[in-house]
DNA sequence: GCAGGTGCTGTTAGCGATAACACATACCAC
DNA sequence: GTGGTATGTGTTATCGCTAACAGCACCTGC
């Protein structure tokens, strides 16, 4: 690769002109610019960015890890931060941590020590070592998606607790007495939030607090699969059922299909998160949808802000309204 | 931050015990080690990649650029990358250029910039100015799902042309005779091969070549939409449609279901590219599937190959075959 | 007694860029 | 002519790390 000094000394001058002309700062003669961008072209040039980012102590990368990279809802925040940063002149950096907190840590270790000027993070778990870990070392960071306890620092998140309780609300104002939730860990704060809002949708109608069901598991598929077993095998089967995200409803579809029940004369299915338009032909799903691109860009400008020293000191706290959008996966449940 | 200088004075010995312990090379005596991991901890310090990086001319980072992130077969790929990279130690950048050969152009700027290790590129449009790029400047790169003309490379992708041919082969098969391919930009090599692929197969029920309808466009939903206004608007209207991407099924979906079309009685519809497992309830259209992880993983593994200095001089190419699943919108078309 | 290892540590230089400073020259005003 | 400003260029040091070399103590073997 050629540097500077090539550059330099194919030009005739010293590296200092040469990267005067490159930064443009500085004064440059024409004449000497000329020929500076001569020698560029004839070499080829390109100025080694490690070096520059070393000098400056400012790599202009942020990371962005999420949990689950095939979930569209991540790849929605994906594209908003994307397009954040793109704006402003920084590259991102995608972490993938499939909800482990070990992959977590040793991505957290990797973008400290490639010196990554802030990460947006997307916590596995519901502990705040990863944040801590960062906020020891003065990196900027903004927490996506879901709340850690016990740690100050800019998040932004969709209301799960009030998107869980306007669906729950739906399903019981069709006549729904006995709803299952199954939902993520209980680590988790989307998670618990979600049950927090289906439990106080419920107690209304319901204040005893006999007639639900929830069930702890993953946010995947195979998850929603058997909790949907389970919650099928209960004395009172369900006639509702809640999925707290996309892979779990997957899940449990799978189930209902394997039991030729069907949707929603035999049983209603309402889900939290949408798929994004163009992604179904004919959308079936009541769900509710949360701004996953809007929680990107917000997320990365709470970033840029912090990273342009913009911020106030405090942490920040922006929870975006989801929106329940019914359709034909949920009706009134089956006299009997 | 905290640097290796700060450390050694923390501990009481030159910087270069503390490179030694840290990268546990050379000879450190037991109480040395002791002090300087003591300081290590006291400190928090982690090492600066960036000077490492600078030192060593190797970033262990090697950049993942794809034309679509939005789209799963995309992500997938990313997946297999991803856990190739894990397993040999590195770090992926991944660049989204959404078909766009000057977003492309400038993520390539940026990647030689940062002098990632190699590149594996799924290129917008056909020509290879980005490998040239890449090339010129010595940089190992991969091309993946696409072909581009006039440059030698290593190169991993689907047989698009076989993937088609199988597919039209199953309509011509039910008795399809007016067969329309909606495809992406003609400069593609993924959507010319499918589009050859798609010939092949007719010409064999149909040499005169009068029974086809061949659509560009693009590889996105709003483009699929209107080739399948376009194409159902045509004299003789056809009663199968091959869409040669997920999306463009999905826009071709939209405009077959505002026209009452019913699938498949009144039109079949096949796609190229299968959604993963548990994205589907219960799969519903006719695909050739391309094994999008493994094109990743093997992309993977020749970069890491020459990267390792055990790949042969010249190009590589791996074409991986295609699996045509019949499902259930396709069937004979109506006798009329 | 000394050559030749082994174990341990430190010094120096350099990766490729740039900030800070120094040093020209030219031109203006007074 | 002197001081001040604008313009243009070069030298030096440094970002944080590590390869290469040098040095020293200690031991082994003949």
């Amino acid at each position: 690769m050629t540097t500077l000094n090539d550059v330099a000394k194919l030009a005739g001058v010293s590296t200092m002109t040469v990267s005067r002309v490159i930064n443009s700062s500085g004064y440059a003669s024409p004449e000497a610019r000329a020929k500076v961008e001569r020698a560029i072209d004839e070499l080829g040039y390109m100025p080694n960015g490690l070096a520059r980012q070393l000098r400056a102590k400012r790599t202009k990368t942020i990371a962005l890890v999420v949990t689950d990279i095939r979930n569209p809802f991540f790849t929605t925040i994906a594209g908003g931060v994307e397009d954040m940063a793109r704006t402003h002149g920084y590259a991102v950096m995608f972490c993938n941590t499939y909800e482990s907190e070990e992959e977590e840590a040793a991505y957290i270790r990797v973008l400290i020590e490639r010196r990554v000027d802030g990460v947006l993070l997307v916590p596995a778990g519901g502990a705040g070592n990863s944040v801590l870990m960062l906020q020891t070392r003065g990196m900027p960071t903004v927490v996506l998606d879901r709340h850690v306890r016990d740690v100050e620092t800019d998040e932004v998140r969709g209301d799960s607790r009030a998107g869980a309780y306007s669906v729950v609300r739906h399903l019981t104002g069709l006549g729904h007495r006995n709803i299952a939730i199954l939902t993520g860990p209980e680590g988790v704060s989307t998670s618990t939030d979600r049950v927090a809002g289906y439990r106080e949708a419920l107690s209304e109608v319901c204040p005893g607090g006999e007639c639900g069901q929830v069930l702890f598991g993953e946010f995947n598929e195979a998850s929603g699969y058997s909790m949907a077993r389970r919650a099928l095998e209960a004395d009172r089967r369900p006639t509702a059922i809640f999925a707290a995200n996309n892979f779990i409803a997957y899940g449990a579809m799978r189930a209902l299909h394997e039991l030729e029940l069907r949707i929603p004369e035999d049983i209603s299915v309402a889900v939290f998160d949408d798929l994004p338009p163009g992604w179904v032909v004919d959308p079936f799903f009541t769900v509710v949808a949360q701004p996953a691109y809007q929680i990107g860009t917000e997320a990365a400008n709470l970033l840029f802000e912090r990273l342009a020293g913009e911020a106030p000191e405090g942490p920040r706290s922006i929870i975006l309204p989801s929106e329940l959008i019914v359709r034909r996966s949920t009706a009134a449940p089956r006299p009997d």
